[in-house]
DNA sequence: TCATTATTGGCAGACACTGCCAATAATGTT
DNA sequence: AACATTATTGGCAGTGTCTGCCAATAATGA
């Protein structure tokens, strides 16, 4: 019962370095994206700019469209975040209001990089198609937060679903903000879709009735 | 004011005829899919087993995964139907117990073929990225028939949270039914499937309480 | 300094896809 | 029937994406 491996040789990167590493092309990437468009930009761009070869590249990103997503993933990460912190007792609405500030410790340039991305989405369906993936990612994670809450197994189809609908609200409300926010962000655009994010997913929370198939029976 | 042109030389083909060849396309793309898988099959391959150029080829398509879209379209394309011709007194399951079928035209080897690539979307990133976008397709036909039955305009936030809802249960109940039928699907999983989805969809549904905001306090 | 393991870079090559033009098909006109 | 006209297709060359392979380098312990 010796400790297994004594650990010899050059130690693997850590996971926070990589994904640092990978943060830091994307940023990169969407530069060169804003500056050129997407088709304008070759991977071999990328790579320059970053500073790596494109062999590397091409090892920490399956296709060009998709060095977007570690930022992404960025802003998301930090919804989710406020998502896990939600207190029981106070409503979602509310917590929103208090902890949901969208630029903690991300700088402002990031979020105006996400918004610019996401304008993009509208008109380069490959990267539509990166973002939706990455939207139906952060589903598992409302998925949890929500069956906890709603004390039902988190396989439970309703679950999903309503799941799926904070996703699509999220989803809805961004794409929003960012036709409006298309001359540049100030903070008051912020509130705003922060608020209308609140006003959607206090409709969907309100959550009780699931569980009460007879609701529907009453309602006749 | 003479009528602007006689018409000469070829005359374009119909709408109707380069979709029938794009179906074409696809139902040889898939069943190659499904033989060697995705990565293992070229886009030559694909053209020749389909009898066309590979130049035509990618002509119709933009990228080899987008291949499998006339043939998911189809399926999905008969469910928006069913939403559409959803008489306003009927309520929405039941409505989808009488007029859902899901073989009506559809030929059998379709409908196989269809929960074949929905099950490889679970390992190719690439199949799933060109899955949501065609299920993000179909969302605005949701919009309208929900819109339209609740009497609010179709780009009210919450009516396009309730089409993402029902596109959301439509894809995890599919989801689910492919695991389900992966060993050969009989019309009786199908059955099962159509009612698990009517349920999900009376929960969606039951709509009336959006309007009021004041539910919410009622609730407490 | 050496042995060992992890990461990176360089290179060759397969494959996805596009631009361009010639070839062919389908029509109306003479 | 031959022709002019327009739409579609095919062939070919070329660019860019991405992978497999191996050598080079970096980071560690002995």
């Amino acid at each position: 019962m010796a400790q297994p491996n004594p650990r010899r040789g050059r130690p693997p990167v850590s996971e926070e370095q990589r994904q640092q590493q990978r943060l830091d092309i994307s940023r990169h990437a969407v530069r060169l994206f804003r500056e050129q468009g997407v088709a304008a930009t070759s991977g071999e761009q990328i790579a320059r700019a970053a500073g790596v070869s494109e062999r590397t590249l091409w090892r920490h990103f399956r296709s060009k469209e998709s060095c977007v997503e570690p930022l992404l993933t960025k802003t998301l990460d930090a919804f989710q975040d406020v998502l896990r912190s939600w207190p029981p007792e106070v409503e979602l609405a509310e917590h929103l209001r208090a902890a949901y500030t969208l630029v903690p410790e991300s700088s402002w340039s990031d979020i105006e990089a996400v918004l610019a991305v996401i304008r993009m989405t509208h008109d380069e369906p490959a990267l539509r198609a990166a973002y939706l993936v990455l939207s139906e990612r952060a589903e598992p994670t409302f998925v949890d937060v929500l069956a906890e809450r709603l004390g039902v197994p988190n396989d439970a189809l309703e679950v999903r679903m309503q799941a799926a609908a904070v996703s699509a609200a999220l989803r809805a409300a961004t794409d929003e903000l960012v036709v409006i926010a298309a001359g540049g962000v100030d903070p008051g655009v912020l509130d705003e879709h922060r608020e209308r994010l609140a006003d959607a997913l206090r409709f969907i929370t309100r959550a009780p009735d699931i569980a009460s198939p007879l609701r529907t029976d009453m309602a006749r």
